[in-house]
Order: C-alpha cells, then sequence, then structure tokens
DNA sequence: CCTTGACCTCAAGCTAGGTTTAGAAATTAC
DNA sequence: GTAATTTCTAAACCTAGCTTGAGGTCAAGG
C-alpha cells in the first residue's frame, strides 16, 4: 500500500511539523523528497526520523545551517542505521556540551562581577567580545569605562 | 564641560555599541534618555552599565523584553547603587542556572536516545513539546511514529 | 465523472533585532 | 562665521525561520 512513500501531509502528521516548514526545510537543503509521476513530494519513512532530529537539534539552540551539517553526516544512498544515528548524536552531544560549558563559564564570570558589585571592570570577563570568556591579555575590548560607583544625576 | 550628560555617540564609544541600537532600544524600553535644548538624546553615565547589562543578558540568550523584565528590578529615580546591580544580577543568575538546567536535561535525554539507539520512541522525553523534559505521563504527543529500523528504499 | 481535499509554486508577510539611507537640523571645530 | 561632524526622524532593508495567500493541479472517494 504506502510502499511508494510519505506525502508531505502525512510526514507532518507524524512529526507534527507545519507542511510549510518541511518544504521550508526542502529548500535549505535539510531533506530532499524525490518527486511522484503527478510532481508531489515524497518521503521516505527514514525521514521522520531525520526531521525529529532537526526538531532536537533546534531545541537545543543550532541554527538549520548548523543541523545541515550535523546531518551531513549521515550516509547517502541508504537508509540510516540505529548505528549512524546514533554516531551523529554524539557528535552532536559534543557540540552540546561546549555549549553547555561556555554558558557555565559565563555564569560563573556573573559570579565574580556580582562579587565585585560593579558590572563594570575594564578587564571583566564578560565584556570580552569573544564568547570564550576569561581569555585576559588577549586585547580585551573596552567596553565600559564607567567606574565611579556614586556618580549623582543632576 | 560634560557635566550635562552623554551623546548617543558617546555612549556608544563607551559601549561598543552601534548608535542605530541604542536607539533601537529606546524604542523598545529599555533605556530612557532625556532631551536637550535642541532635541538631541542625552544619557546617564549609569546608562553606560545598563546597556552594559543588556550585552551580558543577550550573550545568555535572553529576548530583550526578558532583559527589560529584569531591569524593572532597577529603582525608578535615582542612579542605581552597586547593591542595586547585585541584586539584579543574583535574579538573573537565577534565570541562567534554570536555562543551563534545561539544557543538561534534554542532553541527558539525548544520552539515552543515543543508548536505545532509536531517536523515534514515541515516549521519548525530547519529543516532549515542553521544554521541560521528561514530563511522563503528561500526554506527550505523538511526534515519531516510525519505528522499524530496517527497512529499505525502493 | 465529478467533487473535495491535498498538493503545487511563487510571492508576500511576520517577529526579532537590528542596519542603512535620506534629508534636515543641531553642535562642534577651526 | 563657516565647515565638518553629529544627531534627528522616518522608512526601507536585512537575516532567520517560518506562515499565509493566490491561483492552479493532483489524487481519492462516491
Amino acid at each position: 500500500m504506502a510502499s511508494s512513500g510519505l506525502s508531505i501531509g502525512a510526514l507532518a502528521d507524524r512529526t507534527g511539523l507545519a507542511v510549510s516548514a518541511i518544504r521550508y526545510y526542502e529548500t535549505q537543503g535539510l531533506i530532499e523528497p524525490w518527486r511522484n509521476s503527478g510532481g508531489q513530494r515524497r518521503f521516505h519513512r527514514a525521514d521522520i526520523r531525520r526531521l525529529s532530529f532537526i526538531m532536537i537539534a533546534q531545541k537545543f539552540g543550532f541554527s538549520l545551517p548548523e543541523i545541515g551539517g550535523f546531518l551531513k553526516a549521515l550516509p547517502g544512498g541508504r537508509t540510516p542505521t540505529p548505528q549512524d544515528w546514533a554516531r551523529i548524536s554524539e557528535g552532536f552531544r559534543a557540540h552540546l556540551d561546549q555549549r553547555i560549558e561556555t554558558l557555565q563559564q559565563l555564569r560563573d564570570n556573573l559570579d565574580g562581577c556580582i562579587g565585585c558589585g560593579c558590572l563594570s571592570l575594564p578587564n571583566c570577563a564578560l565584556y570580552n567580545p569573544q564568547d570564550q570568556a576569561a581569555k585576559k591579555g588577549k586585547g580585551p575590548r573596552f567596553l565600559m569605562g564607567d567606574h565611579s560607583e556614586t556618580e549623582n544625576r543632576s
């Protein structure tokens, strides 16, 4: 019966995505359906998983191009195996750990700034233009110059 | 000399922000300059710190409306003291911890999915529509229905 | 066969967070 | 006092990630 692929509507139902979103992902190269004789898109059942991966990665804050990069690790020409998915998920997890660590570093720097009570130190790690905080010595951009704690208005 | 407030350009120089960005923040209610006799914006020196807080909070991924919410905790009518800033930073930190924890929970759920190798369990915590993952029992949206691991193409 | 619903393409619209541009007025520098 | 710089407003434009709408086609059911 359904041996000739899923319609876009069926895929939308299975994933919870809007039809328009799936079409958009196609324009972004994240999914590549084929067409039936009438020109309608047809999807592999494995694409359900592919779209689900996209949704999950978005939850983690990755952009569509980044997600496309992850998906390139999947084999072309055959249906990905569970092992393929496990491999891509591990690579994904590494990026994720990186992201969490960066946030934690930023938070710890914030703690330091709460400690000093100023939020305005020129050498405050939070003002480093790189997300890699606390890279002291590497020409920290002088974002804050206001260091008088008790100025008055008017 | 400069006792009547900072011009927008001076503030831009002190913070590293673009002049246009500062004006935009004003339209979003994040900063409220007064006007001089010629109609030009004038800013308090304390606004340097305010803008820096905005920049930091953005690094952490908060939206401008969220940041506006944090800033409402600052006193109106007087220049915020270091203590004021320490207080707001602590509230901010709580949101931040929450955000990190949510990410970690998601990551741990991903680990579970790597473990099961499927990425397609209907009860997988990652498919919960809420960012609060792992809320089993609360009618998890059935996002994935594909559970045959070895289907073939064509 | 004929209707209805799903699907097609293309273009425009939307939110967030801004930047750019244009023309005019204010301020600063010499 | 003039020239250069800055600032002003308003509107248009930009990217990401979509949604909506118009107008037309395809597919499935009775």
